[in-house]
DNA sequence: TGCTGGTGTTAACTAGGAGAGAACATCTGG
DNA sequence: CCAGATGTTCTCTCCTAGTTAACACCAGCA
């Protein structure tokens, strides 16, 4: 393995790019100049312990992910550790997070990573592991939110498992409508075009498991 | 929250204690003084990002769990796992079920099937669907029930999904052990010997999805 | 009883690097 | 073309990570 604290720099910067702030911005936030956040970017000098974990705080990323170089895992991760992010158009789930290469992934429920649709659909991230093609997430549906605006179904290849938490979710699945109340449960192959929608005054919070086919190529 | 950093020393005795290694072979092992190694534990210096890493490797802990404070639930001593294992009756879920037909399968929650094991410990079936390998379920650990009542661990190919409804559960995963409570979840490569246990006087459920690798098979 | 080898702690010191500050070269948008 | 962003690269300073040395404490062992 290479030195990780040699790849430290260039980590945090792409792990900077992805959530968009600036290293002025970074800086300033961290009371440290700008020109130094940029020496450690690029590998010319280090941060203290307490920087570094300042660093990693205002990043929302463990510690440990600073250290990875980009492509091998560390020390078993404790948490989750995607950024936050703010997609609008995604057709399926399957492929909204990057995968991680945790092997082991604990979230903790407000620490979750959180893809937001502007329709009123929320995905939380439930674990990160390095399975690629695999999401198990919390699903909010706000009143009226549904999962294509236009009303077309959609489909893809693999399966998809839900549990309804709290309040209710219309799920139509080919010609099949089911309502989908708190504490019932479904599982269906996703290449069977489907949508679900949120006809209910309340906001509903459903578990959530997709994974898709190409799991088998791997 | 207290200042982690402020932290890092105890909490690096702490962790040091349990393994038994001695200070000074500590600071053999990294290359720096004994002294240092004191000065560090008792707060009155600090280590370099590299030092720090190399701490946390030799340790064998992530990086993070040396800014936990004393408190929560975190890795204990690195043990090697003993991986004999023994399946007599079916120890991971993967297989429990035949593996139905359908492509929908839609469950309500007063007609699940139901797998119950003399431990305490109940499956119950969220979607029957084609696929093999794969099982969706609601587990129920009651009070004091454990995955193996020898007490050792359990692996097998594929990956296992968790988010906790009610209770606690005891998660230990290879040498991590954490709290899984209510609304936290988390992910795994099953592969790494796993048990689960309810240390709590309340019932545990929890939402749980086990995948075995041969899914690629299908 | 001393000696040897283990343990952790504290003081005084130093060399090196964490971090600042300025000036630099870009690229926007108005 | 200016005002304000962005990131980069110098030089310089002061702080501190890490040292060495001597400290006090045990355990075993002759």
């Amino acid at each position: 393995m290479t030195d990780p604290i040699a790849y430290l720099g260039p980590r945090l910067k792409e792990i900077r790019m992805k959530t968009g702030l600036s290293l002025r911005e970074i800086a300033r936030q961290l009371n440290v100049s700008p020109s130094f956040v940029s020496q450690i970017e690029n590998g010319k000098s280090q941060p203290s312990v307490a920087t570094l974990y300042a660093l990693a705080k205002l990043l929302s990323v463990p510690v440990d992910v600073l250290f990875e170089s980009a492509g091998d895992p560390v020390a078993p991760p404790t948490k989750a550790y995607d950024l936050d992010v703010n997609r609008n158009n995604f057709d399926h789930p399957t492929d909204a997070w990057d995968s991680s290469r945790a092997r082991i992934s604990a979230v903790n429920p407000n620490n979750r990573s959180v893809i937001t649709m502007d329709s009123g659909v929320t995905w939380e991230r439930l674990a990160a592991t390095a399975e690629e093609s695999v999401n198990f997430m919390e699903i909010v549906y706000e009143p009226g939110a549904e999962t294509n605006k236009s009303g077309e179904m959609i489909f893809h290849n693999g399966f998809e498992y839900g549990y309804a938490l709290v309040g209710e979710l219309e799920v139509t699945i080919g010609d099949l409508v089911l309502q989908l109340s708190a504490g019932h449960s479904m599982g269906f192959d996703s290449s069977i075009p489907h949508r679900f929608r949120n006809t209910s005054s309340t906001q509903f919070r459903g578990i959530w498991f997709v994974h898709g086919c190409d799991i088998a190529h791997s």
